[in-house]
RNA sequence: GGGCGAGUGGCGGAAUGGCAGACGCGCCGGCCUUAGGAGCCGGUGCCGCGAAAGCGGCGUGGAGGUUCGACCCCUCUCUCGCCUACCA
């Protein structure tokens, strides 16, 4: 290394800065990345039965093309964590990869007339480059691209295995269609206008024959998040999103008329079966299978031209906040179970389709919504839950609070029971005869995904016209996206037109047959990833069982917060599947989750490079280095928190490193600005001095330890920035360069070596020469432990305070029995004054003597 | 409409029942400099009194409450951000 250190040659020289060389991150950074990846420090061994292993996942990037500051944020923070561990001894595996699939490589592809995978080899190429100038000690043997046929031939092999279990299956069904990115699952439909979560254009519904996985079997089970340190407002969000209502699945009979013999069953679900005797009138959801059959001749031509006005009902009101409770009378009456009353049917859009049965009984008196309906369309309102005393009293809202007390009324036998027991009492009834049961509906849906686009992983399914569905045989994977592709300028798919791909022999009758051209939702290529990375090059199999077993689930997953619902949940889903078709032992992928803020543009708006807003780290990390970079950005505040992006400050990290550099380089040197340079402060002994500044090293280390742990990486750089302020202080003293000036520049690096991993291997590198010891990275040093005997103090100092506020400050003994302290406060001059010669009515010794507070009324 | 989160100096933020404003930016003063958009030292919540040391008052969106003591816990309320959207 270099042999320039500053102690040689002190203080004669006139300008310090002539003195010592100065930090030069440009060529002291690259130099140790070279090192690092020639030593292959950051590749893990997998096989390491000594250690303990850390499996530290972070999401992996979508190859937009540039690494924009946001990523940083997400990573070096990672990266730090990653670094922390491994000085604990833990085997760390953190891996990194390309979510490769998906609509941006297609649009440009059509804009440029450029191959999506060109485009998108290539933006990964910058990317893997970018991603290295941040000193992130990734593990690139493990690499994934989702693109490559070797990743997503294995999501058409977990596809055609989820087949054969029945969890993947084909229904025709209304789905959200986006006109640039066609079928979405519900949650990519966002907004009261129900827009594209991608591109943002309005979305439709469209009958369609999808492919969907069944994950609605494990509502419950995703329900259950014993076990996961997760953030309080994932789970909140995901719970909310799965929305499981209890309640009951009740059956009305079609009442006969002339245009129908009656008799059809229309099934609702309710969370209030308490109030059916309230029910005045039914309503369908516009696609509800029995509308047209239940229609009355006459009613046919109002009810269509509803139906119609339904389907396009976005469009009309997508800017509407309240919007007015619309639907038409199909001319039909239901029976109602529990009375026989017929009440009569309508179709209205207010009711879902795909939610619980798609048909409601209206309860004017305790729903708003069917208040509304009922106002509007002048139809009985009936109650039939009162609390104590307001039986009598006029609806002017629907009622549907929970008030004590509460009984049925108007409710035939039922009258009279409290309103849950009566509920109960009802469902009890109807199941004796065949007419309803208790029952649970979820807001969750399967989990459609078919997408109409080219560049995504093709559905390994062929129809034959002979033998319908036909899974392609395992021996067939993959069926490979063909490299050439002809969009003829419109986002098309353009499977439909390639014939090659297109025709195929039928894998059981041998006759022609032709492919899906669907291919997957890319959240499926996300949904396993972290799997793949522990044997990114294994060809018999999806993933190495030994290793996944032993490593997985992972420890540590840091990530947005913005895919609450996606992503994490999905992940969540393929997991479970993955366990019951044999594959993973565990039903969750994921032991702990952060998510980190993010860092909006300076337009305030989330970065992207579509909107034009993203900062390039480039010209920074040119003009501070990536160390000062990383630094800053754990810095600006609390991880989880983000914010808009502003490089105000980011000179204050920088100048720092430089003061830790000049510690290092300069311990005796003096700075002429100072008119006290050289002294110990005033009244301060050298004894003193050294005693206090190990005692300050190893609080420091006691604190930055915790923080560290709990990813509080602002006010962990904050204390260290506080301990080199102190070792500045005595700068150019007697203090400097004695044993404890040493210990506390040793604690120094090796705390500030996770986050800031260059310029603290460049100085450790340096120390060591000095001391003609041989090299050792400072990234493979052991972390270093407080000495408890280091931070015990003699003396404290307590505030005092006067009822409630502070007065007084008064020194005691550490070990000074609440009496002493006591004893001490009163004998204040100035306690005295204030007491006036009145004695405290009370006086309370707070937190073992923390504080004194003394109550004079 | 519902859910989650947040409101603290000029700014980013610190302190989750015990000295409000750590650390940093910015600003002010000084030193050093041919020079400084470099470096170093000191100061810096607001108001009042004081030459100064210092003293006093106010202060964590607002209003109440609990407590010896509240940025922190509770109730109500305002503002902002994110998520969600008729879920029967």
């Amino acid at each position: 290394m270099t042999e320039t250190t500053g102690t040689n040659h002190i203080a004669e020289t006139p300008d310090p800065r002539a003195r010592i060389e100065r930090y030069a991150a440009a060529s002291v950074e690259p130099r140790w990345q070279a090192r690092w990846a020639e030593l292959g420090m950051y590749r893990t061994d997998l096989h390491d039965p000594d250690r303990k292993k850390f499996y530290l996942l972070t999401m992996y990037p979508y190859p937009s093309g540039d690494i924009h500051i946001g990523h940083w944020y997400i990573i070096t923070p990672t990266d730090a964590i990653a670094r922390f561990h491994r000085m604990h001894g833990e085997n760390v595996f953190l891996p990194i990869g390309f979510d490769a699939f998906g609509l941006p490589a297609e649009n440009a592809a059509i804009k440029n007339n450029i191959n999506p995978r060109d485009w998108t080899m290539s933006n990964i190429d910058n990317m893997r480059r970018q991603l290295r100038t941040m000193g992130a000690t990734f593990d690139w043997e493990a690499e994934v691209v989702t693109a490559d046929p070797d990743y997503y031939r294995w999501n058409q092999w977990f596809f055609l295995q989820f087949l054969r279990a029945g969890l993947a299956y084909r229904k025709t069904s209304p789905v959200d269609w986006c006109p640039n990115d066609g079928t979405l699952a519900r949650e990519q439909v966002e907004g009261a206008d129900r827009h594209c979560w991608r591109c943002g254009a309005r979305v439709e519904k469209r009958d369609l024959a999808q492919w969907y996985l069944k994950v609605t079997n494990y509502a419950d089970e995703l329900l259950d998040f014993s076990g996961l340190q997760w953030p309080e407002p994932i789970k909140t969000q995901q719970t909310n999103w799965i929305g499981r209502s209890e309640g009951g699945e009740i059956v009305f009979d079609a009442a006969p008329s002339e245009h129908h013999a009656g008799g059809a069953e229309l099934r609702v679900f309710t969370t209030r079966p308490d109030t059916l005797f309230g029910a005045t009138f039914m309503v369908l959801a516009p696609e509800h299978p029995l509308v047209r059959e239940l229609t009355a001749p006459d009613r046919k031509a109002e009810v269509d031209a509803y139906l119609a006005q339904a389907a396009n009902r976005t469009e009309i009101d997508r800017l509407s906040t309240d919007r007015e409770k619309t639907g038409v009378a199909i001319g039909s009456d239901a029976i109602n179970p529990v009375n026989g009353e017929r009440i009569p049917i309508f179709v209205a859009d207010y009711v879902l389709g795909g939610y619980g049965t798609g048909a409601i009984m209206a309860v004017p008196a305790h729903d708003e919504r069917d208040y509304a309906f009922a106002i509007r369309y002048g139809l009985p309102i009936r109650r039939v839950v009162a609390a104590p005393g307001d039986e009598e009293r006029e609806l002017d809202s629907a009622y549907v609070a929970h008030a004590a007390g509460e009984r049925l009324v108007n409710s035939g036998p039922h009258t009279g029971l409290p309103a849950d027991e009566g509920g109960v009492a009802i469902v009890g009834e109807l199941e004796s005869r065949g007419k309803g049961r208790a029952a649970v509906t979820y807001r969750l849906r399967d989990w459609l995904i078919s997408r109409q686009r080219y560049w995504g992983t093709p559905i390994p399914v062929i129809y034959c016209p002979t033998d319908g569905i036909v899974p392609v045989p395992d021996d067939d994977l993959p069926v490979r996206l063909p490299d050439t592709v002809d969009y003829h300028g419109s986002g098309e798919n353009p499977l439909n037109r390639d014939e090659a791909f297109l025709n195929v022999a039928c894998p059981v009758c041998g006759g022609p047959a032709r492919r899906e051209t669907d291919t997957m939702d890319t959240f499926i290529d996300s949904s396993w990833y972290w799997y793949r990375y522990l044997s990114p090059e294994k060809s018999g199999s999806p993933i190495d069982r030994a290793l996944v077993g032993e490593w997985t689930p992972v420890d540590q997953y840091t990530g947005g917060a913005e895919h609450a619902v996606m992503h994490l949940l999905y992940a969540r889903e393929w997991t479970k599947m993955m366990r019951d078709v044999g594959l993973v032992e565990q039903g969750e992928p994921f032991r702990r989750l952060f998510n980190q803020g993010q860092i909006l543009g300076l337009d305030g708006e989330r970065m992207s490079k579509s909107r034009g807003n993203t900062v390039d780290p480039d010209d920074l990390v040119a003009r501070y280095g990536a160390d000062t970079v990383r630094l800053f950005l754990m810095f600006m505040g609390p991880w989880d928190q983000g914010g808009p992006w502003s490089p105000t400050g980011i000179g204050g990290v920088h100048r720092f490193l430089n003061r830790v550099w000049t510690l290092l380089l300069d311990a005796s040197g003096r700075e002429p600005g100072d008119p006290d340079a050289g002294m110990l402060p005033a009244g301060e002994s050298d004894a003193d001095a050294r005693a206090g500044l190990r005692s300050a090293a190893h609080k420091t280390l006691r604190d930055v330890t915790a923080d560290y742990e709990a990813f509080r990486f602002n006010t962990m750089i904050a204390k260290l920035m506080e301990l080199a302020n102190t070792l500045f202080r005595y700068r150019g003293t007697s203090v400097a360069g004695s044993a404890e000036w040493d210990e506390a520049i040793r604690l120094l690096l090796l705390m500030l070596a996770p986050a800031a991993p260059h310029i603290t291997e460049e100085l450790w590198s340096r120390r060591l020469v000095e001391r003609g010891e041989p090299w050792v990275s400072i990234h493979a040093q052991t972390w270093p432990e407080v000495d408890p005997s280091a931070v015990v103090e003699s003396t404290r100092e307590i505030p005092v305070q006067v009822n409630g506020k502070l007065r007084d400050k008064v020194v005691v003994a550490a070990d000074a029995t609440p009496a002493e302290i006591e004893a001490a406060v009163l004998a204040r001059d100035k306690i005295k004054a204030i007491l006036d010669g009145r004695a405290p009515d009370r006086i309370v010794v707070a937190g073992g003597g923390k504080l004194v507070n003394l109550v004079v009324r």
